[in-house]
Formats: structure tokens, C-alpha cells, sequence
DNA sequence: TCTTGACTTGGACTGCGTCCATCGTAGGAT
DNA sequence: ATCCTACGATGGACGCAGTCCAAGTCAAGA
């Protein structure tokens, strides 16, 4: 991800502090944070950075495919930049915590023809649902 | 699903005529209905209807397992009213159609313990997507 | 340094869902 | 059949996540 900046810059993007600071807080694997979070991490270093750019700069990551958006249930959108490897996830569903996991398997694999009603598939997401172990004892 | 309002009032249930027009719409299998249409439908039998009385009633009909509610990725709920045999959904990317499907294989069944990180893991959602033969041609 | 169009901003706005005070009624008690 | 009351229905206010917009700003090429 620290070459992120590179490969955005050879797409012609212009490249603003809000942006660069954006990609800086998406650094990293394992990272699933909301716009929100990524945008009060944003202020931390550029205080005046707003809701709308971080949405923007996140969607245009998201088209890129730099970052994949996670759903859940009925809260906000987590963002991922782990776009590298495929992989599924795991959720607590005591604290909502987020594992990437990767299924030994590719899911797309266990869904026959006569189940795909002339669907063109192209892609499956899995979602594990459970609890994590210090949830486990509470 | 008929004999559903049978049950619920052996769980108790006061009937009124909201609720039985509410099980009335969710009536049959692969129904994949939103609060929305749900609401919609309802007033055509019961036209004083309330938005509040259809959420609190979808909302207690998954809680008791009689229907299952099924995020979509930024759109309303959708409630399904098959909650008797496990299922997973296919998307159409271009309409938002959704069907059932039966993977082969308990998609749970293809995540290894160590990639379960000591959680207890119970359900495996899973979201197949693509393009129906309708939106493949357009 | 100048110019320009791409980018940013804050606030209004929408969709989906929840909450709440008040009113109505299902269904047991008499 | 009538009464009583706790449970359910109502609709309007509210909240959150996300989008849109008109106006201002600035990155980067000439
Ligand atoms: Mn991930
Ligand atoms: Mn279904
Ligand atoms: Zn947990
Ligand atoms: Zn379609």
C-alpha cells in the first residue's frame, strides 16, 4: 500500500494533501475502518479535511479497486484496503470486530450450473458470523 | 407459511388486522420484499396502515425465526419469508434481483479451523453476484 | 507566473430506519 | 354482552449514513 501514492499519481491523479492523507490512514493490512473513522483519523493530521472529500476520495479508491468496501448489516460501509489477496470475513457478532479469512475453498466453486439460472456469476462474498473468544466468555 | 398465523398465536400473539395483512404479504417462497413494499402491499388491503406498525412487526417475525432479513449493499432490508430451509442469494448487479440458491457444499465447511482464530464460528452468509440473462443483454 | 479545470468545502438534502407520546382495541374477566 | 386494561397502532419527529451542489481553492502544465 506504501506504493499507493505511486500508482495513483501514474493515473493522472492530481495529487492534494487530502488525498495523500487519506491513502496514509488506509496504510496497512488487516485495517477495516468506517468513512467516519478514516475521516476523524484524516483530521488528526489535516484538520480542515471534510466528510465529502474522504466519501469522494474513498469511492474513487473503491473504482480504482485499491479498496474494497465491506457491508455489514445495517451500519456504516467499512473500507479494505487489503484488495491484493481475495478473502471473506469474520465477524464477531458480540463487538463487530473484522478478521480477513480465506476459505480453503473458492466459494464461486460450490455453486452448480443448475443453481445459477443463466446468471452470468462472477464473484462470491462470504460473511462467518460468531464470536471471538473474549466475547466468548462474557 | 400459512399455517404461520396458527403459530404466532400460540406464541401469544394479540391478532390484529395489521399483522395478519403483514404475514398475508410475506406469504409464499422466494418473496425478497423491502419494509417499503411490504408497507406498499399492505395498504392496498388495510390502506390506514402505519410504516412503524409494518417495521415492528417484520422486526418481531425475526426475532422469532419466521423470517429472515437480508442486507443489501447500501439499499433497504430485504425480508424473506423462507426461513425453513438454509439458502444463500444471488444478486443481479445490473437490477437488484434476488434468487435462491443451494450451494453444494455447507459453505462453513470450507473454513479451516485455523482460520477461525479461536472464534466460535456459527453461520456463513453468502452473497453470490453477477448479471441476470435479462441485464446481460442490455 | 499565469491559467484553468480538477479538486475541496460546508451545508442542504435524501433514504432508511428508530423513537415516542398518544390513541385504539383484542381478548380475558365478570 | 359489557367492561377493563395492557398490548399494539399511529404518525410525526428524529438520527445516521451517505449524496449533491454551488462556490471557492489550488496543482500542475504552459
Ligand atoms: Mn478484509
Ligand atoms: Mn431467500
Ligand atoms: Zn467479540
Ligand atoms: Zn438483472
Amino acid at each position: 500500500m506504501s506504493d499507493l501514492l505511486e500508482r495513483l499519481r501514474g493515473r493522472g491523479w492530481r495529487m492534494t494533501s487530502q488525498r495523500r492523507v487519506v491513502a496514509q490512514v488506509l496504510d496497512g493490512d488487516h485495517v477495516h475502518l468506517t468513512a467516519d473513522e478514516v475521516h476523524a483519523r484524516a483530521a488528526e493530521r489535516l484538520p480542515e479535511i471534510s466528510r465529502a472529500t474522504v466519501y469522494n476520495t474513498l469511492g474513487e479508491l473503491v473504482s480504482l479497486g485499491e479498496v474494497i468496501e465491506v457491508a455489514t448489516d445495517g451500519r456504516a460501509k467499512r473500507y479494505d484496503p487489503n484488495a491484493h489477496r481475495p478473502h471473506q470475513h469474520l465477524v464477531c457478532s458480540g463487538c463487530g470486530t473484522v478478521r480477513d479469512v480465506h476459505p480453503a475453498r473458492d466459494p464461486l466453486a460450490d455453486l452448480p450450473s443448475e443453481e445459477r439460472f443463466g446468471f452470468t456469476v462472477s464473484t462470491a462474498e462470504v460473511t462467518y458470523r460468531g464470536l471471538c473468544p473474549s466475547c466468548l466468555l462474557a
